[in-house]
DNA sequence: GCGGTGACGAAGC
DNA sequence: AGCTTCGCCACCG
């Protein structure tokens, strides 16, 4: 199942993901050329439990910075939990100076 | 096989 | 500037 592979390759740019940095879904949609596909990487994410190994969902954002799945977290402030611990400072479910930590695939990774 | 749904995104109002 | 609606495409019942 080739959609599987879509899977990996969402968990694995994902795991590129520097601490104290964020992504949108939709960058890593587009920089697995499935731009369309924003919703499949999220979910994708929803499936990230269970897996190895472990996805650093909690790097992963809407493309407001608002943390949209920290509710699909165990404890659901374990996400800006989480985050504040890297040194991203959450606030009202979104990212402080979001345009400041974010980290796009296509830019850091440079295609 | 169909309808409903969703961790999104862009467009419309 | 904020809320609502539509589009996208895969997964579940």
């Amino acid at each position: 199942m080739p959609d599987k592979d879509f899977y990996d390759q969402v968990y694995q740019v994902v795991r590129l993901i520097p601490a104290g940095r964020v992504t949108s879904y939709g960058a890593i949609a587009a920089y697995l050329g499935a731009k369309s596909g924003s919703r499949m990487v999220g979910y994708a994410m929803n499936n990230c439990a269970g897996i190895e190994p472990p996805v650093p969902a909690h790097r992963v954002v809407n493309r407001n910075g608002l943390l949209t799945g920290k509710f699909h977290f165990h404890p659901n402030s374990l996400m800006e939990d989480m985050l504040a611990s890297e040194g991203v400072k959450v606030e009202d479910d979104k990212v402080i100076d979001f345009k400041n930590v974010y980290w796009a695939p296509s830019v850091e990774l440079a295609l």
